[in-house]
Order: structure tokens, then sequence, then C-alpha cells
DNA sequence: GACTTACTCTACCTACTAGATAGAGTTTAG
DNA sequence: CTAAACTCTATCTAGTAGGTAGAGTAAGTC
């Protein structure tokens, strides 16, 4: 299961791609169109910030927007930064590699075969998958 | 990730899955050969027990043993037993159905799609996976 | 240049879970 | 009847998820 939070990430990305063309997009408009508890989602974009997804102004006409095109930024991508690794266990992640402690060796390993498998399938989806492909998802409609 | 109490289920069975034919294995042996916590093993191993994994025996010359033949035994059935739903959402679990209390609905989820692929992907690793994959992985000799 | 709007940052909180440990109880073989 | 071995329930500790609070700072606007 990925967290709530990277799900959050997601969407907030989703509604900024939909944001009219440069215009910054209020937290707070990000917040309930996408039914987020508003100061967590600060957090969640300023983390995006952090590693250059997105794009703030302060002030009046405030805001966030998106940082690169919404068909390069990828789910997996976004995961990596809210919910860590991809891989299934810590010896095969390609980002926070980490021996197993109780392991004796990768090569007698008897199960890593098997989610190295997982994790190539895995990251062929969410590599292949980018926020551009959310715009596709009809919205419902709501009054203005 | 998957946790280890999972990992430690399937590298039990896989030694169970070693065991001369029929002979019960001591919790302890597998704790020893696995580098498994020996207290932390008896409740996965009496988890997997009651879901119709393994028999144990009680007494002199007990142990256990498999119920079935380790390629009946697949590893998504085991994640499932340890860990819960293999679905990355739990809109998406085919076991443990739940609706996402943040979402509009199904239909207008933006991320749904995608982590429906990811689910398929991952089930069809999992599922096509069984635990006498894991006895051609070949063991580091012993002494016994 | 004060006011307001809106992002920024740090701290904190609560409930839950992972990962384990402890120990009394029960069954079986011999 | 006793020792071996599984069974069950309780408990513990550290860490994380998910979220809240509030003071601080920057960017307009009148």
């Amino acid at each position: 299961m990925i967290s709530q939070k990277a799900k959050y990430a997601l969407r907030a990305l989703a509604a900024l791609a939909r944001a009219r063309d440069g215009e910054p997009m209020l937290i707070s408009e990000i917040a309930s169109r996408q039914n987020i508890p508003k100061k967590f989602l600060e957090q969640i974009l300023l983390d995006l910030k952090h590693h250059g997804l997105v794009l703030s102004r302060r002030g009046k006409a405030g805001g966030y927007t998106l940082l690169k095109p919404a068909d390069q930024i990828t789910f997996g991508e976004v995961l990596r930064i809210i919910d860590g690794p991809i891989a299934p266990l810590p010896c095969l992640s390609q980002t926070a590699y980490r021996r197993c402690e109780d392991c004796d060796s990768e090569a007698t390993c008897e199960i890593r075969h098997v989610f190295a498998r997982v994790a190539e399938a895995t990251r062929q989806v969410l590599f292949s998958s980018t926020i551009a492909d959310t715009l596709s998802i009809p919205q419902s409609i709501e009054s203005d």
C-alpha cells in the first residue's frame, strides 16, 4: 500500500496540471478541490518543491505551479520522494540500497529473485506513467 | 517494502520445502538455519498453520511440515496472510476492498488507473511464483 | 510603509504498527 | 510422569503515519 501522503501528492500534482497555463494555484484551492487537509498539503507541496517538481510564489497572487511539463513527471519519481524506495526489499533498491541484515548472502537468498521481478514489473508501470496521464480522467462537474 | 515478518515466513517455508520428505522440522532448526528469532518465528508459523499452509505436531519428534506441495504455495498467498492486501490502494484490493475515504468517486479518481496496472503486474509475478522456485537457489554449504 | 495574503519552517501530538520478547499452558512420546 | 516441543496471550519499545499549531517571512497593494 502506498501512503496517504503519496496519494495526496499525486492528486495535488494532477490538480496543478489542470490549472490554466502558468496560473499559480493556491494551496487552499488544491486542498478543497482534492479533499486534502490544508496544513498537511503544505508540507507535501514544500517537499515537492525542494525536489524540484513544483515552484511557488509567496504573497498576493501567489501559489504553486508545475516546474516541469506534466508528461515529464512520473509516478515513480513522486513515490520515491514521498514514500521512499520502490523496491520491495532494501537489497533491491536502486536509490537506497541496503543489505538485508539477516541474509547470509544475496546470491543464496531464496526470495530475492522473485522480488527482483516484482520490482522490475512495478518500475515498468510507475516510470512510464506520468501526471499527464491523469488528465484523461474526466472530473466531476463542479460549479465554479 | 514487504515486512520483515513476510520475509521470514517465505524463508521458513523455503526451509520446510527442503526438509527431507515428511520429516517434521523443529522451529528452532528453521530459526537457526534461516537466522530468524525463534519466538518470533513461532508466531509466524502458527499464523501459517491457521491459514492451512503448514501442519504441526507437538511433543517429542514434533515440528512443522508443509501441508501442500511447495509448487502450490504462491508468494502471493503468503504475503496476503502476513502483510495483508497486495494492492497499492485499498480500493484495488481483491481480498480487502475498501473505498478511499477522501476520494469523490472511483470513476473520477485520477490515480487509480495507474495503480490498477501496478497491482496487475505485481499479482502476475507473485501468484506465478511458488515456494518450489526457491529450491533452485543453491544454499551455502554448512556442516551438519 | 503598514496591511494583507500566502507560502515557509519547526515543533508537536496521537494512534498505530513492526518487530520482537516473556512466560505460563498444553500435548505427545516414551 | 517427565521432557520435548508446539500454543497462546500479554507485553514492550521504537518508529512511523497522519495530522495540527503557530510563529516567521516574502510579495504585493493601497
